[in-house]
DNA sequence: GGTCGCCTGGTA
DNA sequence: TACCAGGCGACC
C-alpha cells in the first residue's frame, strides 16, 4: 500500500482530474454519477495512507477514498486507451495520464468524502511509525482473548497488516499463531514488533526494486508453503484455519 | 472470538 | 466441479 501511496504521489500529485469513469455495478454503487462529477477539475493536492486506505486530498477539501481489499491495484495508462480486461475504476487527469483501478474480484472500494473521519475506521498505530511499540503492542495484546494470529489481522491493534504479512512476521519472531495474544511476554512482544517492521520494510524495498531472483522460488518465507520443508528447521509447514484465513506456519519452531 | 457474504478468477 | 484466494463489515 505503501508503494502504491509513493506511485500515485508521484503520478498524480498537482495533476486535475478529468474524469473519473466506473464499469463495474459495485464501484458504480460506491460512485454514483453526482459523487463523480464533483471530482471533475479538482487538483489532487496530497495523497495520505493509513493502514491500507488511501486517501486522495483534492482542491476544495473534498476526499477520494480508496480502498483495494484483496486483489485492487492501480495501473497507469493514457486517457483514450483500451482499458485493461479488470479495470473497474479510472481517473484521467489533465495532461493525459490515466491511472487504472484493476481488480479482477471488483471487491475494491472507492467514494467521496468531506472528512476522513466519514470513511476511516479506528486503526491502530502505523507499523512503520514511532507509534508502533513494544509497549503499545503488549498493551493491545494484554485485553484480548484468543490466538495471536487473527489479532494481528485486527487493524485496530496496528493499521496495514494483512494475512501473509502476519504470518511472515510470527514465522520471523518464532511465535506460533496459535499462542494466546494476552499469553506472549514481554520479550517476545518486542520479538513481533521488531519482525512486523523487518517485513513490510522488506516487502516494500522488493515492490520498489524488484530482485532478479528465479520465479519458481517463493518470496515468502512461510506463507503458502504448506508441506514444504521451513526455512529455518526443515519440519514441513503446517496450514490451518483461523478466522476462516489460511494460517501457515512451523509446528517445530514457531512455539507457543 | 467464529462464520458468512461480497465478487470473480485460477487451479486441482 | 470444487476449492481457494493478499479484506473487511455484519452477524451471532
Amino acid at each position: 500500500m505503501e508503494a502504491a501511496r509513493r506511485m500515485l504521489a508521484r503520478e498524480a500529485c498537482g495533476k486535475t482530474i478529468v474524469e473519473l469513469g466506473v464499469r463495474h455495478p459495485t464501484l458504480r454503487r460506491c460512485l454514483p454519477p453526482r459523487g463523480r462529477r464533483a471530482l471533475r477539475g479538482r487538483r489532487i493536492e496530497r495523497i495520505e495512507r493509513r493502514g491500507k486506505h488511501q486517501l486522495m486530498h483534492l482542491s476544495g477539501g473534498l476526499l477520494l477514498h480508496v480502498h483495494f481489499r484483496m486483489t485492487g491495484d492501480w495501473t497507469v495508462g493514457r486517457a483514450g486507451e483500451p482499458l485493461p480486461r479488470f479495470a473497474r475504476a479510472w481517473i484521467d487527469l489533465d495532461d493525459g495520464t490515466r491511472l487504472v483501478l484493476e481488480d479482477p474480484r471488483a471487491l475494491s472500494s472507492m467514494s467521496v468524502r468531506a472528512t476522513a473521519a466519514e470513511v476511516l475506521p479506528r486503526l491502530g498505530p502505523e507499523p512503520l511509525g514511532d507509534e508502533f511499540t513494544a509497549a503499545a503492542m503488549a498493551a493491545g495484546l494484554a485485553r484480548r482473548r484468543g490466538p495471536i494470529k487473527p489479532a494481528l489481522l485486527d487493524q485496530r491493534l496496528v493499521a496495514g497488516l494483512g494475512n501473509i504479512y502476519a504470518a511472515e512476521a510470527l514465522w520471523l519472531a518464532k511465535i506460533s499463531p496459535r499462542a494466546p495474544a494476552a499469553s506472549l511476554h514481554r520479550l517476545r512482544v518486542e520479538r513481533l514488533v521488531r519482525a512486523v517492521r523487518h517485513v513490510l520494510e522488506h516487502a516494500l524495498a522488493e515492490v520498489m526494486a524488484p530482485s532478479s531472483e528465479d520465479g519458481t522460488a517463493s518470496r515468502f518465507r512461510v506463507y503458502d508453503r504448506e508441506g514444504l520443508p521451513c526455512r529455518r528447521c526443515a519440519a514441513p509447514i503446517r496450514r490451518i484455519v483461523q478466522a476462516g484465513r489460511s494460517t501457515y506456519y512451523c509446528p517445530r519452531c514457531q512455539r507457543a
